[in-house]
DNA sequence: TGTTCGTCAAGAGCAGTGCTCTCGATTTCT
DNA sequence: AGAAATCGAGAGCACTGCTCTTGACGAACA
């Protein structure tokens, strides 16, 4: 944040927030297809080719409404955590599966631009990461937490993972300090099932299936909260 | 299939599998995004216009893409399922799922346009359902073999789901013969799981993470078997 | 056998897209 | 004050899905 100096430089910062505001409403409104660089200008009562002073090209926009969708989901997952009992830890797990599934339903397209398909031709570049790992971190916290107050104890319902799995689960500790590998797959079994039942019932796979969506979710997290030994 | 009569209609019905084969092609290597009718006309050595003779809009040509995609998927996982020991349940399941991440990973595009984002402006006819269903059909019966051979028996890891899903849990059975609700939505989780791990693992949520993600997987899906109650 | 009718490919054209380049005008820095 | 950087406007390119009209061809009917 530093202190916008001239007249430019603040009604550049000024015009490029302005511009990724349309974009984002009409991202929610149309979809990441139908984000047109000349529908913002129109919009800003600009000319379309003006707007490459500030984004040089679609994709760039794109990828800035990218970063700022997973700060909102990363955002919405911190705060619901922190209302939650930290001792408390399926109550955790249960608290943020529905922060994510609600800021998935209020903002669909914005979801689909991060769980979804790839948008075509496009390359999330390195900046994307720092954000996107906000929600997981969240997670990992809870399970380190279970894990060190002794709060978690995987059933025996699977295999253990096997030694050459060491690596993988070396790097997913980064997050989730001091968990063993079980655990750690465990979780990861967890986390991917909770994004699963997201995208399926966002994408359309439970219609004519689910009609007590909101319940069903709350069965299937509380299953793999005990597949990890989240226990009851 | 009736046999097609005048010359005129043989030579149609070759030109529209001429027009699907080509675009399936273009999916594969573009992406839905990347599929344009022009492109389909050009290699056809044909005019653009002349391609709405044969499909009335580019979303009709992508739902006949569609329904093709769907297919190819289910019978991917039914050819696979026929393979494997019926009697071996944990077995087809884990083979089921093995055949679903190769087909996806064979075919990223086409996976994307079943469970990734729906295509902005897009809606899936009713005339897709029937093929949509294929893999599941296979995923239920596995279970509902497995319960009827009194092989499936689930942890006490979450609670039973509440008696107001009773509604939901009879729509899925009319796949799953006579398996009761609680193993209905186990594999309801397990099922959702699957997807997610190959959808984290295609959309690129695991770059980074996870390098042996063909063993990743295999731990994964033995834990959503666990979860339900399919032995080791 | 000849004629009418339906089907077809071609072409022009419309409105829209992302993006590039140039040209003046304005602001900032030296 | 002059030089340099920045900016919006406009024209233009190549592309998209889609519509409409025109002329040719094949099939069925008289």
């Amino acid at each position: 944040m530093t202190a916008a100096r001239t007249a430019r430089e603040r009604v550049r910062a000024e015009l490029t927030r302005e511009i990724t505001d349309i974009a984002r409403r009409q991202l929610a409104t149309e979809g990441a297809g139908g984000l047109s660089l000349r529908a913002v200008a129109r919009e800003m009562g600009m000319v379309s080719s003006a707007i490459y002073r500030y984004f040089p090209s679609r994709d760039d926009l794109l990828t800035a409404l990218i970063i700022d969708a997973y700060n909102a989901i990363g955002e919405a997952v911190e705060q619901a955590d922190a209302t939650a009992d930290p001792t408390d830890h399926l109550g955790r797990w249960l608290t943020l599966c529905h922060a994510v599934r609600d800021w998935a339903l209020a903002h669909p397209h914005e979801y689909a631009l991060l769980y979804g398909s790839p948008v075509p031709g496009y390359q999330a570049p390195e900046t994307t990461v720092e954000a996107a790992v906000r929600d997981a971190a969240v997670f990992s916290r809870v399970v380190a937490d279970a894990y060190a107050a002794g709060a978690i104890a995987p059933p025996p319902i699977a295999p253990d993972p096997p030694a050459s799995l060491a690596g993988d689960a070396e790097i997913v500790r980064s997050l989730m300090a001091g968990v063993p590998d079980l655990i750690v797959f465990r979780a990861l079994t967890a986390w991917t099932g909770l994004f699963g039942w997201v995208s399926f019932e966002l994408f359309g796979q439970f219609n004519n299936v689910l009609t007590d969506r909101a319940t069903a979710f709350d069965v299937a997290v509380r299953n793999l909260a005990g597949q990890m030994g989240l226990g009851q």
